[in-house]
DNA sequence: GGGAATGTTTCGGTATACAAAAATTACAAT
DNA sequence: ATTGTAATTTTTGTATACCGAAACATTCCC
């Protein structure tokens, strides 16, 4: 498998692309400041583009779940709580569960199960040694995204493909969004092992046409990322972590 | 309970808002071709607005579902088949089975079971008849909504409900998608007395924290529509109902 | 000194002018 | 006649000027 179906497009880089590209960087770099109105003025002589780029870009980031609108127009960076978080997880839990039951009710291309399992081959070359390194760590996060994105593509229904994209968006939300909270450590391995073998399953359970079954492991699948958001949150060390500064504890 | 609470604003039209709900208008009312290009130039004498607002709702339609963003820029009608339907329908039973099992095992707030439960005796009234007025109907497709939309509040999760109201924004999608097309049939109101008796039980199920068969009622509950789909679709007067023109049989 | 009213300023919504890219058409050459 | 190329035209993307409304500050009157 190369790495060109992983890869998007990069020759055209719109303005409008250009400034929601860079202000997502800004929002989750946390240089604005969070539940604040965003001016657009003066992201006009911050990113170099004038203000109608930057509006399509905040609609975009908007609809994104980045940002939320405010009443009297405008926008904010909005913040989450943990609980938010969490729903967001069982959430995608819950459609990547019916992804699942889809492809194993209606059956699937064989081509998209066979790319699956070369995906998940690679996976195991990673977990083959003891420890993980980092870039054995980023090439992990890299296949994991790929295999969810093929189990989408597997449900054969590009709504529901919309939507997984739309919650897996969202960047705590994403397949991989806490594993790389807990790199080096001992444990790490052995919860990526859990999830690999959960991977495994949910294809047999597919191929076989089970669809309860590969629902119930897609769901429980997702439960992984509830223990290590739980896990990140109660750790002390989370400030350098990209995504987990729009979270503020309690409301 | 008055109808109030089913109202929304009024007094601030911006120009982008009215251009969004007339293009709305002209798409569900077939009068853009569907699936070809939408010049922003024709609509901009043909709204009486200038390209920006039309601009900002061709964007909003489009993260609605009705448009679809073309490669080269600019946006098309989009046309639905029949499986994208039964697919949105489906992700939508889904999505509502959670907002319940959500319900019933965190527990809602009183209030909104109240509302709920006032929002059915309202429903019950109009069944009581043996025949429906279509005033008694369209009375029922507004209490309809409203309960769909009280459950999605008792999931207690914004980013449920948020979901909820995008897959719920497909016209055909809707909680009362398809119970208009058989209006004043005798089997009508039987429909109408078995999901009637669904709303009933999933409240019970909720408040007594029944969160498993909550969610499986919900799903249950989205079949129906489903069903009332499939008679839709074999129905030969389908082309004087607002939504289904969008769809086209067969790929 | 406090509060209300008014003026100032900033910000978002809208219109429009301009530029760049794409499509179509026409013309020419093989 | 067909194909390729060039020019025109249409269409979208971008910048900016203008307007109205809301927020802020100031001032004046009580």
């Amino acid at each position: 498998m190369t790495s060109a179906t992983l890869a998007q497009e990069q020759p055209t880089h719109s303005q409008a692309v250009k400034a929601q590209l860079r202000l997502r960087e800004l929002i989750l770099g946390g240089e604005l400041a969070a539940g604040s109105r965003i001016a657009e003025l003066t992201l006009v002589d911050k990113l170099g583009v004038s203000r109608t780029p930057i509006r399509t870009a905040l609609m975009k980031l908007e609809q994104e779940g980045l940002l939320e609108a405010l009443s009297h127009g405008g926008f904010a960076v909005r913040t989450f709580t943990e609980s938010d978080v969490s729903d967001a997880i069982e959430l995608r839990g819950t459609l990547e569960g019916l992804a699942a039951r889809f492809a194993a009710e209606r059956g699937c291309v064989p081509s998209l199960l066979a790319q699956a399992r070369t995906c998940l081959d690679g996976i195991d070359q990673f977990l083959g040694h003891g420890r993980l390194t980092d870039d054995a760590f980023s090439d992990y996060v890299a296949h994991n995204e790929r295999f969810h994105a093929l189990l989408a593509e597997m449900s054969g229904s590009t709504l529901l493909q919309r939507e997984l994209e739309r919650v897996s968006g969202l960047p705590f939300a994403s397949p991989s969004g806490f594993v790389i909270s807990q790199a080096n450590s001992p444990q790490a391995r052995d919860m990526l092992v859990i999830a690999q073998d959960q991977h495994r399953q949910v294809l047999v359970a597919i191929e076989q046409g089970e669809g309860a079954r590969a629902e119930a492991i897609m769901r429980e699948h997702s439960r992984l990322a509830q223990r290590n958001l739980n896990q990140a949150m109660r750790s002390p060390d989370l400030n350098h972590m990209p995504s987990v500064r729009l979270i503020r504890r309690k409301t």
